[in-house]
This record gives C-alpha cells, structure tokens and sequence, in this order.
DNA sequence: TAGATTGTTAATCGATTAACAATC
DNA sequence: TAGATTGTTAATCGATTAACAATC
C-alpha cells in the first residue's frame, strides 16, 4: 500500500491517512442528523455515536474545520460544509469502469458516487455489445478507451476486470494519463510511484471476519 | 487463538491486523504462480512483486509457516497450504445477505467467495417477490430470516441494505445469533463488543483517491 | 466565577524498518 | 568456506491516548 504524498499542500492541513478515513464518517453521520436537532455538537457527543475516541475526534476535526467553541461545541452545519470542501464533494471527478460483469454493472448502477463527487462516465469491456448500458452509462469495448480517456482528461479509474486483465487494464488506464486506480481485482497492481492505487480488498475484509470468529467461538 | 490438538501441530501464532490484511495477497500471488516455476521463493521476491519491505514479509510469513530455509527461501506449496489453512479457505463459513438491491445481487452472484470459503446461503429483501434468486440464490423476505440464521447456524451477516435500514439489519442478525457483520452500507453501526463490524468503506477510498488527485495535481 | 468543552503538548502503543546473528 | 537468505532483537516511525492548559 502506497502512501499519499502530502508535501506540498496549502491553506487546507494535511490528514493522516486514518484520519482521512474517518473523516467520511463523520459526514455521514452529521448529515443524518435530524434537522430539528441542536445546532451544535460536542466531540463527545460524536465520539460515542461512532465509537470512537472522543480526542481522536477533536484531532480529526481540528485538521478540517477552524474549530469548535468551548462549552459550545462545534457547530454542525459548519462542520458538515467543511468536510464537503475538504472531501471535495462539490466538485465532482470524472472517472471510468474498466471490467463491466456483475460487479462492474453494479458499480455503474449504483447512485451514491454521485453525492461523493464521484461520476463514473462509461465502463469497458472486452465484449462489449453494440449500445450496451447499465446505470444508464455506456459500455464501449476497450478499444475506445484510450480516446475517451485522454479526450475527458479522465485521472481516476475503476477496475472490475478479472484478476489476470487487471495489470494489463492497470497500465492502458495509467498510459493515458489515469492517476488514481480503484482496484477491486483480487490482484496486486504495479504502477509508477506518482499513481494510488486503492485495493477494495475483499479477500482480506473476508480474513478479518472469519478470524473473529475462530477466537469468539473458538 | 488455537494452540495446535496434538503436541505435533504448530500452533499458530496471534498476527496483527496489518499482517492479517496482507495474507491474502501473499497466497494470491503465490497461487498466480506459473506452476513450472521454481519450487521454491525468496522473501525478497514476493516483497518485489507485492512492493512490500522483506522483512515485512518475512515476518508476516513467519507467523503463519514453520519457516523457509536460509539460501533456499520458501517452499511455495507448503506456503500456500500454510497461508490456506492459516485463512481458513478449507472449511466453509455460511453467510447471509441482506439487501438485494443491485450491489446486494450483485455479491450473491459473486463466485469468487467460494476461494476463499464463503458461502452465501440466501439473500433477504424487504420486497423479495416468491420464488426470486439471484445467482441461484434464493431472496427470501425479510419475515424468513430469524428462522433461517437460527436454524442454520448462519454466523456472517452481509450488509447490502440502505443506509437507514442498515442498523436495524445489523440488530435483527445479531439478535438471531450472527456474530461478524460486513458491512456495505454507509453507516455506522452499533453493535454489542463481542460481535465484529468490518465496513467495507467505499466512501473512505475515494476520500483517498481524491485527496492523491489533489496532491498529484494540485 | 465554575463548569464544560476545546485544542495542544507529552506519553504510550502498535507496526514497520534496521541491524545483526543464525544457518544452510 | 563464502554467500545468500532466514529469523530475531532493537530502533524508528506514525497514530492513538492521556494530561493539561486555554477559553467561552
């Protein structure tokens, strides 16, 4: 796992990596608020609705918001326009789906990206019908990815292929011009070091569960 | 946990969640490996191939094999039956699913579980209409679920339901005897200690995909 | 003011990496 | 033996937690 470069960044602080995975936690959670609610919130009061650490919160807040007021807490609309802009929700990245079977489709389908700033504009595959669609978005065989990706100055890409396409997949995506790949192959991608590569890995979710139940019923 | 049944078996070693994450990448690569290669691996080797340190993995596969051989490295069949066994992908685990929306239909029609020794026995849906399936898998009503995770012995909950829904979902497994939740809705959930939440957080990975973007960009 | 709650600096913990000894 | 490669003990690094000072 490579991690993000933080060296040069400007008036936002940087984040350390967990901290940033907690952060999209924290907006869930503050945007199901009901709207009658307080207007504030206490670090303590969010803490124990996510199980955490309530100075672990503090800290995460801290690096995205220009704080809360003592006795008072922090206010949450605030709070929520804040982590927007730093998630950078409102400006939304375009991206494409390499790899459309069951999952891919899914991916395609699915209309949560959307408030994450997330487009996905069209999947690949390597038989691709004539016309094809799911979610909506085209399905276009490989060979127009290239274009379609230089063309839309596409940086992030999303790979559902099978294991042994992903690396091939990996370097056509990286070759014009992709910087960040979500890989949910159960594969290992080489790529240059300026390129993330985010693993959904699934096999090691599936680790974590079985194990838990070795020792919890052992 | 287990110490081994006979004073021969090896018992296995208590690993941390870092390395627990990275087994599955080792056996992974291990089992890609053309079979007329060499039957044996150094750790320098898999490192290179993973971009892992050596000693990372040298240490991580000293918790799971009774060790390579100093000038030779790995046995990589005993290593892939180490790492299997280590996992669990021998013994099956049932799970159920509950949410049969695309990414919930998706997952049941999914064969790769089977690898890594999940099973999904059903899926379950507020409105599963008679007699529905998908990936052979039958979608039953939500009203069949306590019978059928009680009767079965069903430990694993799959999560693929609405946010909103997700807590009660979570409650209602838990309830019936499930003890490790995967969860891919996007909410927090609250459970009891003794039972495992893993989130699959789709949100939190493109946090970080965005984040690199910003940085790579800027 | 007193009490609640924030933010920061210091201590602790866990995981990674480095140094090195063991061994085939 | 010499060299490669393993495994272990120590040092470092990053993240969490604790202690406490600041402030509304």
């Amino acid at each position: 796992m490579r991690e993000g470069e933080d060296g040069m960044e400007k008036a936002e602080k940087t984040v350390s990596i967990q901290t940033l995975k907690r952060l999209p936690a924290y907006l869930n959670y503050l945007t199901a608020l009901p709207k009658d609610e307080n207007a504030n919130i206490s670090a303590k009061a969010i803490a124990e609705a996510l199980s955490l650490g309530e100075i672990q919160v503090r800290k995460d807040l801290a690096a995205v918001s220009d704080g809360g007021r003592p006795k008072v807490g922090y206010g949450v609309q605030t709070l929520i326009a804040d982590l927007e802009a730093f998630l950078g929700y409102h400006d939304v990245s375009d991206a494409v789906l390499v790899g459309a079977g069951k999952l891919g489709r899914a991916l395609l389908s699915y209309e949560g990206f959307q408030s994450y700033g997330l487009n996905i504009v069209a999947g690949f595959d390597t038989d691709a019908r004539e016309g094809a669609t799911a979610g909506g978005k085209p399905i276009f065989p490989m060979e127009k990815l290239p274009d379609l990706v230089t063309r839309l100055n596409i940086r992030i890409g999303i790979i559902t292929a099978p294991a042994e396409a992903a690396q091939e997949v990996c370097d056509l995506l990286t070759t014009n011009g992709v910087l960040a790949i979500w890989n949910f192959a159960p594969a290992h991608l080489n790529a240059q070091k300026n390129i993330l590569v985010r693993n959904e890995n699934m096999a090691a979710s599936l680790a974590m569960l079985r194990k838990h139940l070795d020792s919890a019923m052992q």
